[in-house]
DNA sequence: GTCTATATGCGGATAGAC
DNA sequence: GTCTATCCGCATATAGAC
């Protein structure tokens, strides 16, 4: 039974500290939601903070690892060329949604989390988890600056913040809008497509020194 | 001394609350720095999250009112006729950003803390200030509506999600971003601009219909 | 208005029986 | 591995002196 108790609190745990955040979360909630005992999580993963760690990372290897292979796939057509950035902002974006494809209000704990995780950790434990994302984030804005050379590598830095804002306050807040908004109702992969569209062109956007 | 006291505790609370978040700062930590009694909070303003209400409404009300403002002025000169989308978005994100325009790593506290709101707040205490913003978001959605009226209501819905947050994750992680990446250095106001290409440029990008 | 002292409860973590 | 019982600190909030 022992597997089976680690998953069911990193279950829990996904789910409570996605919708209520991890401060405000207590090893109480998540022992209760998962019905297990309460020491089992410090026996289990040693802290509450060892515990977040290990649900994030139980997502993020594979969606890392899935965006990097798509990123050599689409280097490898493009034999040494740019690549479309359309296609460079796909290879990032799709892993994600795909990772939690039966998207509704009480199933995509995990995007709702990862959202979260860039505004509510604190410094020190965010820097762990950025470390992480190391490599896709310096061989995707490589391929980026590759396919828009007119752009500066500010505003190179500018942009990917600004795309990466999308993404994370949508995977937040998206399943919320489309409860509350009947008009809002999308399919997760139409709102990635719409996500694509919107980032692609805004990546791709004119720079500030020429005149419209 | 009663003012100054109040005052000094929303600076407080407004630099900590943004620095740590919501749930993780503790009055003590605000009534510390501000150099006040522990008891003044409740005293002043009768609970922490009253306290945080009235951190945010001190900023809020002003830069709504700032953002209609400058709405009625467009469409006034637009005559009836569309305004350009490029000029709602920076009439929708300008006032934030000059609401404190000295953008430094410890200058910044009340842009970050609204970053923080969209994720960290519960539910119920969102609902609340979302009351704040209903006008100014259905003023603008109808606006943009009418200077993109090949966009469908829901792709509305959803690229205005899009441009917020990437606005709330600027402001959020902006200024600790240039604090670690000088490469990214830029004046609040060049940032600004930058955003207001980024989201002008996905707000009136093609939509998904329509072939390239 | 401002302070000290304190009520009361919840938090993470652990000791030790089974 | 799982449980109960408990330690101990910190949280918000308030009572009551000044």
């Amino acid at each position: 039974m022992a597997a089976e108790t680690k998953d069911r609190i990193l279950d829990a745990a996904e789910r409570l500290f996605a919708d209520h955040g991890f401060p405000a979360t207590s090893l109480r909630d998540i022992t209760n939601a998962a019905d297990v005992n309460l020491a089992a999580v410090n026996y289990h993963f040693g802290s509450k903070e060892a515990l977040l760690i290990a649900v994030l990372e139980r997502t993020t290897i594979p969606v890392n690892r899935d965006r990097l292979k798509r990123l050599d796939q689409l280097e490898a057509a493009a034999a040494g060329g740019p690549v479309e950035p359309e296609q460079l902002v796909r290879a990032f974006l799709t892993p994600l949604f795909e990772q939690q494809s039966n998207w509704t209000e009480h199933n995509f704990s995990w995007l709702k989390l990862m959202g979260r995780i860039h505004t509510e950790v604190d410094q020190e434990l965010r820097a762990k988890l950025i470390g992480q994302y190391e490599t896709v984030l310096r061989r995707f804005s490589a391929a980026l600056r590759h396919s828009l050379p007119q752009l500066g590598q500010t505003e190179m830095i500018w942009r990917g913040l600004f795309m990466i804002g999308s993404m994370s306050f949508t995977m937040t807040w998206g399943a919320s809008i489309m409860v509350t908004n009947v008009r809002a109702q999308r399919a997760p992969m139409e709102i990635l497509e719409e996500l694509i569209r919107f980032t692609a062109a805004g990546m791709a956007a004119q720079t500030g020194k020429s005149s419209k």
